[in-house]
Parts: C-alpha cells; sequence; structure tokens
DNA sequence: ATAGCCTTGAAA
DNA sequence: TTTCAAGGCTAT
C-alpha cells in the first residue's frame, strides 16, 4: 500500500512536467528525462538548437529541441557526475545521503502542508496565513526547481546559497538538520492527517515530527529564536527618538535653509546606529567576541543614489515577503556574526552561532511557510543583498568621512575615525 | 532517438 | 533481506 511512492513521487518532474519515477542522477525526475539525460552523458552528445535557445520543455515538446532539454536538465540541478564513467550496474552512489534528506524534507513540508489545513485555530501570530503568505513569493532563482524538486548542487547552476559568502556556512551544501529524534519512516503514513483524525491526536502523536514544532496554539518558536526576541530593541521607542532628534536638528535648520538629504539621513543613521550598537552590545553570543582592528582597505562607492534605489529594494522584498519579527531577528543575528569580517579572531563561535541561527531559522520557517524551501531561500537571499549594500555603504560613507563632507560630529562618523585608527 | 520496463548490486 | 538508483534492453 505504502511505498516509496509516497514521498515526494506524486510531483511532476521539473524538467518537463512528467509523472516522477524516482531519484535520478540528483532530483526527482521523470523516466524519459532520466533516459535522456544518461544517453546524453554516456554518449556525450553535442545538440544545437536551432532557436533561440529558450524552447519550452514539457511532455509533449520535450523530444523536440533536445539541447534545451538537457540545458533544463543542468538548471535544474542533474548531476553529471552521478552518471558513471565505467557503466558499473547496481549499487548506490554518493547522492544516497541527499536524496534521504531531500526526502526528510519534503515529509516535514507534506506534514506541515496537512496539519495547517488542519488547525482548527485560524489566528496565527503572522498577519495572514502561511499558504496566504507563500503566494507572495515571487522571488528565488529556481522557482520551478523549489516547487517541484530540491535540485541537489550543482557545478553549473550553484544553490542560491552560495551566493552568500565564501564563508558561510550554507555554502558546503543544503546542510538542513532535523530533530535527531526523528525517524524517517520510508512508509510515511497518511492517514495519519486525515479529516477524522483529532487534532489532538496529531500534536501527540510521537511519530509526527511537526507534533515537536505545531501544536494548537500556533507554531512553537525554536528557543533561540526566542532568546533573540528577546534581544531585539524597542522599535517604536526608537521611532520616537529618530523624530524627536529630527525635530531637535529642525529648530536649527529654519533659522538656517532647508537640510540637504544625505544631511537628513546621517540624522537618521546616527540614530540608528546607536540603537544597534546598543542591541549589539545587549546581545547573548556578542559579549564573547574578541575583536582585533587593523588596516581596512576603502575606496569611494557608488553613488549614493543608487545605494538608496537597492535600499528601497530590498524593503520592497522584506514587504513583498512579509519577513516577521521572528525572521528579521535570525536575520540581524547572521549579520552580527559575519564570517567575513576578518579581524574578528574567534571564528570557531562565528561558524557555531551561523550554524545555530541557520538551524533555528528553518525550523521557524518550517513551522510557519508550506514553501519552507523556498522562503528560506529567499531569506537568505534578503541576507546576502543586505550584507552587500552594508558593505557598499560603508566605502561611501568612508570616502565621505576622508574627503571632508561628513556633515555632523555624530557616533557615526566617530566609528569611520575608529575604522581608519 | 525515445521511453518504458528490466536487471543489477552496494548500502541500509 | 530489502531497497532503489544506477545501467541495459528493446518496441516504437
Amino acid at each position: 500500500m505504502e511505498s516509496r511512492h509516497d514521498v515526494g513521487f506524486e510531483e511532476l518532474c521539473p524538467v518537463c512536467g512528467d509523472k516522477v519515477s524516482g531519484y535520478h542522477y540528483g532530483l526527482l525526475t521523470c523516466e524519459s528525462c532520466k533516459g535522456f539525460f544518461k544517453r546524453t552523458v554516456q554518449n556525450d552528445k553535442k545538440y544545437t538548437c536551432v532557436n533561440n535557445q529558450q524552447c519550452r520543455v514539457d511532455k509533449a515538446q520535450r523530444r523536440r529541441c533536445p539541447f534545451c532539454r538537457f540545458q533544463k536538465c543542468l538548471h535544474v540541478g542533474m548531476r553529471l557526475e552521478a552518471v558513471r564513467a565505467d557503466r558499473m550496474r547496481g549499487g548506490r552512489n554518493k547522492f544516497g545521503h541527499m536524496y534521504k534528506h531531500d526526502r526528510a524534507i519534503k515529509q516535514w513540508g507534506k506534514a506541515l502542508i496537512q496539519a495547517t489545513r488542519l488547525r482548527p485555530d485560524s489566528s496565527p501570530i503572522w498577519d495572514s496565513s502561511p499558504d496566504q503568505r507563500d503566494l507572495a513569493f515571487t522571488g528565488g532563482p529556481h522557482p520551478t526547481a523549489n516547487l517541484h524538486s530540491t535540485p541537489l548542487t550543482t557545478a553549473k547552476s550553484p544553490p542560491p546559497s552560495s551566493l552568500l559568502s565564501s564563508n558561510s556556512p550554507f555554502v558546503s551544501q543544503y546542510q538542513f538538520t532535523y530533530p535527531s529524534d526523528l525517524t524517517i519512516k520510508s512508509e510515511y503514513n497518511n492517514n495519519w492527517a486525515s479529516s477524522t483524525c483529532p487534532i489532538a491526536t496529531i500534536c501527540t502523536d510521537s511519530y509526527d515530527p511537526y507534533s515537536r514544532y505545531f501544536s494548537v496554539q500556533g507554531p512553537r518558536i525554536p528557543q533561540l529564536v526566542l532568546e533573540f526576541l528577546h534581544c531585539d530593541p524597542d522599535e517604536l521607542q526608537l521611532r520616537r527618538k529618530i523624530i524627536a532628534r529630527l525635530q531637535q536638528e529642525q529648530t536649527g535648520w529654519e533659522t538656517h535653509r532647508d537640510p540637504e538629504t544625505f544631511s537628513l539621513m546621517c540624522t537618521i543613521a546616527d540614530q540608528m546606529l546607536c540603537s544597534i550598537v546598543e542591541w549589539a552590545r545587549t546581545s547573548i553570543f556578542f559579549r564573547q567576541l574578541k575583536v582585533e582592528l587593523s588596516d581596512i582597505v576603502f575606496h569611494a562607492g557608488p553613488a549614493l543614489a543608487s545605494l538608496t534605489q537597492r535600499g528601497q529594494k530590498l524593503v520592497e522584498k522584506l514587504h513583498i515577503l512579509k519577513v516577521d519579527r521572528q525572521e528579521f531577528s535570525c536575520i540581524k543575528f547572521f549579520i552580527l556574526f559575519n564570517p567575513d569580517v576578518k579581524e574578528l579572531e574567534d571564528h570557531g563561535l562565528i561558524k557555531s552561532v551561523q550554524e545555530q541561527v541557520e538551524r533555528a531559522l528553518l525550523e521557524y520557517t518550517l513551522t510557519t511557510s508550506s514553501q519552507y524551501l523556498s522562503r528560506f531561500v529567499d531569506l537568505l537571499l534578503c541576507l546576502s543583498e543586505l550584507r552587500s549594500l552594508s558593505t557598499l555603504m560603508e566605502d561611501y560613507l568612508n570616502f565621505k568621512h576622508l574627503s571632508g563632507e561628513m556633515p555632523c560630529n555624530n557616533l557615526l562618523s566617530e566609528m569611520l575615525h575608529a575604522k581608519q585608527a
């Protein structure tokens, strides 16, 4: 009755949309694309596209353009190295653990979706329901792959996580960790979540991996995320402070002339910086860090307008994603514990914190989103952009500082001074 | 050349 | 012993 077809096999082939027959060369594909990929690699076939290399590849048209079909195979993550050079039959390859991992992830997702549908309480802590929120996802480098099959890492098309810094713990692979007490059953029983099953039974069933993270009251927030929330500054208070500061400075402007945009932004930045420093100073883990100052190479960055535009785009993206406080607090810790900061001595701690935050964030997205993998990747992409932006902004401020254009003697300029020391 | 079914064999 | 992802075979 239950079989291998229970886990993820009802999905569609990410290459052509045909029925999936199992894991082939790195991910779940149909039998025909498996054979096509094998023939192509084994026989070292070279195809050409008679069109613009953008042919549609679906079940009906997959035979039309082998070039585009093979490109799509590579794009969704099929692995060239899984085709054996010696043509040895049988046995298992080195991807076994990844297939297992992928199955586990899919099981979680399935359990999540079913349990979410069954939730009698429709008042979650986030604004909209998880499914509604998922509809807002428009980003992601390979949406098709994310929706239909989890691509394992591939040389031709790296995982989205590799967009992060090279030192990031995400780089090596999708290092998702699931609870050690979770038994991965290949004969996973769907019936536990049938409509006749009482929710109380679902949530206390020890075989249910989901029950550990989900209760009828809403998602169970991982302990570490709760700790992060505890460290969070009072946002309302910060806003009030910024407004007060601007009003205070406005008194001076009125008697002289209109404030420059840059000057105004520096005032806001200064106040926010105070808040960030205070947040970092009082946060868990941060006190354990030791810092060694050394020469900082700097150069003038691109124009402020471009930076502001990128910043606005990022804010827009965060709005679309409806990033909640829990997720945002995790992102902040990712940034605070940046493995790229060479002056930090304790790289072990950085790595450890990064891994802990990664795990906590994944656990959290597992409980809040049915498209958790896609959401997790989207959050990481925002983080990557945030890092990139902050580096550029720092360069820009350094440039302004050096050319004596910093408008006020504030914390911001003091920090720039310290960096050059 | 394609794609559905068969055989194989190391790992679980 | 069972599983399942490799390669192989063959009708189309």
